[in-house]
DNA sequence: CTGTTAGCGCGTTCAC
DNA sequence: GTGAACGCGCTAACAG
């Protein structure tokens, strides 16, 4: 670890290997044949001098940063972190490095955070679901590589990582159907957010093909949050609404809507079915364990990130399907 | 928003506002008084021209990246999530960028993330949690102001920002002492774990101060996953053991064990008194929801970035106290 | 294949 | 107060 005041340059290293700055250069970069025995000289010296690149020379010589913005929404969802687990796995191991700021969903804030990704110059971005518009997203892929996880833009697709949220909840709603249920409560998320309302369609549709007749007095519209599960049970009383099962558009709402449950003395799932949706890790973990729709969050995150690289390569990349799988636990039973 | 091409250059701004570049330099970094009419005058072209600077002229030529590293460990707990969000909500309104690598908790993975931040010649880094020795950290320090959070580390305390774990354990403890309970299991973490031992050695020391005497077979050996938790309540019927209440080293082990439980048909708090440690989000929700333990992690996060500022800054960080608060749920009964 | 040279955009002495 | 000139470390033409 000869780390001695880290001025080591590539000038030093030209003199150490004697060669000049540019052969350098070129080993270190890999994008010229250098002969063999000046390339292992090279290589020994950098060794010997413990030398580091540096980063601002570089970029300010190449115009690359070496660096891919990643606009998160640090909030109110496990799934948001596992995506981004995933990217940061795929980063591990690649030559960039991300730069990860906090959109919070809101569209202010996402657009500073746009401008200042632009301002450190990163050669891509990759937008975590979100509320950035079409066409800045567009405007912004002009000159800088956009990838968006978690959400699908009509006319951005090929850009776009996401999950079918409406054959899911299709999926979920049927489950129970074929559990036996016919008075299925829906608590919505946020309508303003797209899966919110694919999530409602695909619960509408599934009944819909079930011949079961789509009730507007048993959907309740929450916003994602715990607490609103809880609201929306309450909502359900009052309304004096029967129902024997309810299927909730996240995890979140369906521990509120389970505790709510347990607090009026109905018990999951003898009285009441319920299903969520996003498999969050406390889920398995509730009593009873909640049956919920897993989306693949960190395979998401990981293809999304393949993707940037891919673009930035100017390599294909081939897309993958991406598809939510039911997990099946306690909270659901048969009606008889 | 005049987007032409990007190319503005300090140069530019000098010839728009006729003065010279290193007028325009000065006004930029306000480090030298300049005349008003000039000053105004830079401000003006730089609004007219929407100028951005190349962060890497600035950086090869000032030294400083604007950058700070921050090493995550982007696992098993809600804990360090939150903790990240408090750190990014205070590098949102400061001139420097978070460069966020994933420690996962290893302690190789950590030393090439250094080694990635080093590289990338951050002005300083920020630590949650992890592995790092206090020499290898100590060494870093020597040229790269260092600030850890929720690691208490002997001889670098003053660098350090924790909650007193020792103390937030007696406390939980001593609640269930309080309500009667004699007979207390603890589910301990990983013991290689700092905080998994403080909170062992502060639920032994409430136990001695009541005069109630600490038993070994009532501690069960977990690794902070919700499925040791589920576990240890076996080990505990394997070992023929009774006991009115349960105190667990996290949240997560306490999911597991209420599931357990639960499973058994033990209720929760009637048959067995339940405490976990995180307060985190889904432990409101549970049913019954959780009695915990809540370390003010947001806060942890926001006090770890404004102290690595104040170091960048060279001003003086006054350091603060964060203390934990028990949040009393319904998973607790006074025994008769 | 290799060395020389000219910038990349900005901070920072210096003289004025 | 202000401007001119140099250099930060590196890449990318350019000649050989």
């Amino acid at each position: 670890m000869t780390n001695q005041r880290e001025k080591i340059t590539i000038q030093q290293i030209a003199d150490y290997a004697d060669v000049s700055i540019s052969t350098v250069s070129r080993v270190l970069s890999g994008n010229a044949k250098v002969a063999a025995d000046k390339h292992e000289a090279v290589l020994a010296a950098v060794k010997a001098l413990n030398y580091r690149p540096n980063m601002f020379a570089r970029g300010l010589a190449s115009g690359q940063s070496m660096t891919v913005g990643v606009i998160t929404q640090h909030i109110s969802s496990p799934f948001y972190d596992a995506i981004t687990k995933g990217i940061l796995e795929v980063f591990e191991d690649s030559p960039y490095s991300p730069l990860i700021v906090d959109g919070q969903w809101k569209l202010e804030i996402e657009k500073r955070a746009l401008h200042t990704l632009q301002n450190r110059q990163v050669d891509g971005i990759i937008v975590v679901g979100g509320n950035l518009e079409l066409e800045t997203l567009k405007a912004f892929d002009q000159h800088t590589p956009v990838v968006v996880v978690a959400r699908e833009i009509e006319d951005f697709k090929e850009r776009c990582i996401y999950t079918d949220n409406f054959q899911a909840a299709y999926n979920a709603t049927q489950f129970l159907i074929r559990a036996g249920h016919k008075e299925i409560a829906h608590i919505s998320g946020l309508l303003e957010h797209p899966d919110a309302n694919l999530r409602l369609q695909g619960y509408k549709q599934a009944l819909i093909d079930a011949n079961i007749p789509y009730r507007e007095d048993l959907i309740v519209h929450g916003n994602f949050l715990p607490q609103s599960g809880l609201l929306a049970v309450e909502a359900l009383f009052t309304r004096n609404q029967t129902f024997s099962a309810i299927f909730c558009a996240n995890d979140q709402m369906a521990m509120g809507t389970q505790l709510a449950l347990y607090r009026r003395g109905i018990r999951v799932p003898a009285d009441v079915s319920l299903i969520g949706f996003d498999d969050q890790p406390a889920s398995a973990f509730m009593t009873p364990p909640l049956t919920t729709m897993r989306p693949p969050a960190e395979e998401m995150g990981r293809s999304a990130a393949a993707h940037i690289f891919s673009i930035l390569k100017k390599m294909p990349y081939e897309a993958q399907d991406h598809t939510c799988e039911l997990i099946v636990r306690e909270s659901v039973s048969r009606v008889r």
